[in-house]
DNA sequence: GCAAATTAATGATTTATTCAAG
DNA sequence: CTTGAATAAATCATTAATTTGC
């Protein structure tokens, strides 16, 4: 809701068209893309393809371009936006608190051998399988070389655990409040 | 935020358990962190950690504790790997740096509407405050104070970057001509 | 049916962060 | 410590949808 809508403008009312002579025809509208080239677009997103670089967005600018009027800055800021727009779409579902059992808080359970966890980090964002291999298109150059993410596992960190001291902090709220605003949370430490 | 962009995955996000009920303890899966503990841990390194120490561990273990199951190596495996792959994920970019500098896109008039001049604003700030980077964590649990200092400053090339040069670009369009059908027209680029 | 009135989408800008080079 | 480069997040603003009174 809201986002703009309508209200007082009291923002850039008044001025508008570049300054200019008298009523240029310089209309300056925002683009207003074609069914096609949404569709376009949509395709090359859902292929996987998130950040374009300037090659290609001046290749999709100028294909593009065969359905309507359309510049390649209009391209840039389509994935900006649909990307982010994605993302945020995405994290509104996922935002529940898993379990509360306080039961077993400290169940550090040995289960050793256990290789570092993955980085799930992405996991709110890109629910679906952004898959970035998508050699669909002949992407310009180097786009190869990927990850070799070897974390090297310290046995440092089981060292560590033998000083370690445990001790309690307080445990805030109970209750099952909104995404807090902002790490008020972060004082733990 | 989440920078990302890109991610490896993609699979097996099926999975959970974890917190589930009275299942049998001896499942030993592995860590499945809750958007809460993500949440926190990923604050916890914008706001600079990196590499905590034993007693900060164990510390965040127990806070997160709070939001599901969670073991201390949990907690030191995830700032190894995040640390790790948000710098790969750097380097792998600025490597062959797809740049995305609007001030070549910008095919022509930025027809931008005047945006207001909020200039008077910025006059007179609090200029103090230059928080050490790493010494955020003892906050207190007062307010959050937010501290935009001199960052204002910094935005300002970028912006004068940003609205950059104009050049045109051929507006071509004009004639609605019919078009190629199918989505073999991926294939441009 | 049809415009004015409202609301929802989404294009375009600005602001904040991040890592790392200098 | 400062600054370059590249986004992502947040925000602003305009256009399309939809609703509403006639």
């Amino acid at each position: 809701m809201s986002s703009g809508g309508f209200s007082i403008k009291a923002r850039g009312l008044g001025n508008n068209n570049n300054g200019g002579g008298g009523g240029t025809g310089t209309k300056c509208g925002r683009w207003n893309p074609t069914v096609e080239q949404v569709k376009l677009l949509t395709d090359l997103f859902k292929a996987g393809l998130r950040t374009p670089s300037t090659d290609q967005i001046q290749k999709i600018s100028t294909e593009l371009s065969f359905y309507g009027k359309i510049e390649s800055k209009n391209v840039f800021y389509w994935f900006q936006n649909h990307k982010a727009r994605e993302r945020q779409k995405r994290r509104k579902i996922s935002t529940h608190r898993q379990d509360t059992d306080l039961s077993r808080l400290h169940g550090d359970q040995p289960c050793r051998h256990q290789p570092p966890s993955k980085d799930i980090l992405d996991v709110c964002e890109e629910e679906e399988k952004v898959i970035e291999t998508l050699q669909l298109f002949p992407l310009s150059k180097v786009e190869r070389v990927r990850a070799n993410v070897s974390v090297t596992i310290h046995n440092e960190y089981i060292r560590e655990q033998a000083n370690a001291t445990a001790f309690s902090t307080y445990s805030s709220c109970g209750a099952e409040m909104e995404h807090p605003p902002l790490d008020l949370r972060l004082s733990f430490l």
